[in-house]
DNA sequence: GTGAAAGCGCTAACAG
DNA sequence: CTGTTAGCGCTTTCAC
């Protein structure tokens, strides 16, 4: 049944040198040297180089990465490669800062016989678990995962990826995790308001919530809750974009909505926050107090200047990438949380 | 001199499974077996798996992705490795863009017996050429390149990468390149300026200029003189941050530079440009005039609201990933270049 | 319970 | 000028 070892037809796999070899009348090795242009150097016939070029384009030849590295491999060179996953739906900004740190340490850490190659892959939130490759194990040898919705969270809870991770913004059972002090941006949002004497305070966020986001949402409703016996205003824009946000807000300005606080929980809603406010005539912080996300160096440039809580980017990714590190040097290492407490900055947007 | 097939010690080179198997004393086949976690069904002995685990560990071994996937490889599959390939130093937000094109490309191109993989890579800038892989044909079928600073154009103009490469935002010899129409961009900012009446104007760049942005500065230049006779403020900043554009612009208030209209070459310059000029005490539009990029959406939402030329990246991603497919396709299609003439917003900034 | 052997797709070295 | 061969590191039968 089995064809002699190669030269098989292979009728219904891919194409494969041996198939254009074949076609051609030659042997795999011509065609290889065609298809790396080192047919130069083994003087192959000009028209014999024409006729593999043109078997390779008519067959549709898409040559195997695999196995070219497999044999390209320069023994005493160990790879390591590692990614940074993110959803697309993401901002971008924490993605930055980790792939930096990453980088930076993959610059300290590289020698003569270990090489890392660092990338940065996205998946459709909620539906990490249709990535190509992530439960395979001949892919990463470590990534860092960020920027999961719950549905992502509840998928990896049950599954286990053979290779290093570390969740980022997110506590995950079984699972290396760094993430925020749970409840305090919620919280401390909520105080700042609180202390600026807002009576009416209201949240704007996106309707997609990551878990980081929605432990945001959930604590600065509790804090207000606690603190003035009701509940803030909900509003929720369909994205994070400036536009969504000011939309959102207008409606809910249009609709009769009152509120002398807002807590927007990405600086794209601030963006749009501050628009919506300022254009229906009303003044930040005097008729409006605003306070925001810190993890973009833009707030500090807002009109009035923004507060912030949160931007622990930094020291997030400060804990996270040695500890992805600690991971694939195999350093007994039990599963856990890191908590990152980030920092409270106070600006005139809630000055009153 | 050599050793039987598969027996070899391989005294200096990686650690792979067979030298874990000698040293423990089993075959390669337990070895594999334990790693992948199939040392179940293997019904290996609990103490053969303590000790396999034990040496992989001691023994610092590290999988090669390269011989998994080879074996991994499911025939009739044919898989597409994909990158965008741009500096450390650019703005992430235009290559999110730019990736969710090409995933959104993929995403409907992808059947059963096609896969593509989708991946953000980067470079130092002006270091193209150290990065690992670049030049070797086992990495990519084909990527997208951009936000390369001269150094790295020079590398490529003399290069020739082993695989399907469309480069973006810049135009180099004997590559496929998707730009802005030359001159485009700074030609007409400086007319938005001269438009609103400016006799001063100034522009403010980074440092570090991709080809692109040195187009559109020398663009800029070239049209102020031909039309007020003589050259404009140049506000070269260190970086492309808000607190970077803020002092270069201060330092030169501070030196009794007077402007009457910048030209800020992205959006951080630009917010940190608006933040100098008005706690300076000047106005904008009527003191001084802005006009900046349109590549992000953020523009609009400044207060006040930010003219901008370009914003072509869309467009670009528009014509480079169908480019891209071509290439991997092998249609014939010669190295050229495709011109994206980007719009202009007139907003407040400029309006006096 | 464990080992031997085949072979994934490719290329470099060697032999004509 | 061209073909044969070995083998990169790994996993999966199959045989014992």
């Amino acid at each position: 049944m089995s064809e002699p070892v190669h030269g098989k037809p292979a009728k219904q796999g891919v194409v494969t040198i041996y198939e254009i070899a074949e076609h051609v009348g030659v042997s795999p090795a011509a065609v290889s040297s065609v298809l790396a242009n080192r047919h130069v150097e083994r003087r192959l016939a000009p028209r014999t180089v024409e006729k593999i070029r043109a078997a390779a384009l008519a067959l549709g030849y898409v040559p195997n990465m695999a196995g070219r590295r497999l044999r390209a491999h320069k023994a005493a060179t160990r790879q390591f490669d590692l990614a940074i996953l993110t959803s697309f739906e993401a901002p971008l900004p924490l993605v930055g800062a980790t792939l930096r740190a990453l980088q930076r340490a993959v610059d300290a850490e590289s020698t003569e016989d270990t090489r890392y190659a660092v990338s940065i892959e996205m998946f459709h939130a909620g539906r990490l678990r249709e990535k190509p490759g992530l439960l395979d194990a001949n892919r990463y040898h470590g990534i860092i995962l960020t920027n999961t919705l719950p549905a992502d969270d509840q998928f990896l809870a049950g599954a286990t990826l053979p290779y290093a991770v570390v969740v980022l913004g997110r506590r995950i059972p079984r699972h290396h995790c760094v993430l925020e002090t749970p409840d305090f941006v919620g919280r401390r949002s909520a105080e700042v308001l609180l202390e600026a004497r807002c009576t009416q305070p209201a949240i704007l966020y996106g309707r997609m919530l990551t878990q980081a986001t929605e432990d945001r949402v959930g604590a600065f409703g509790r804090t207000v809750r606690e603190r003035l016996g009701r509940d803030p205003a909900m509003l929720a824009s369909e994205g994070l974009l400036p536009s969504q946000g000011e939309s959102a807000l207008e409606t809910f300005f249009a609709g009769g909505g009152r509120c002398d606080g807002i807590f927007a929980v990405t600086d794209g809603l601030a963006v749009g926050a501050y628009r919506a406010i300022q254009s229906s005539g009303r003044r930040i912080p005097e008729d409006v107090a605003v306070v925001g996300i810190g993890d973009y160096e833009i707030a500090e440039f807002f009109t009035p200047p923004l507060s912030t809580v949160a931007g622990a980017n930094d020291a997030m990714v400060a804990e996270a990438v040695p500890l992805l590190f600690r991971l694939l040097r195999g350093e007994k290492d039990a599963p856990g949380e890191v908590r990152v407490t980030p920092p409270v900055l106070l600006r005139e947007s809630t000055r009153r």
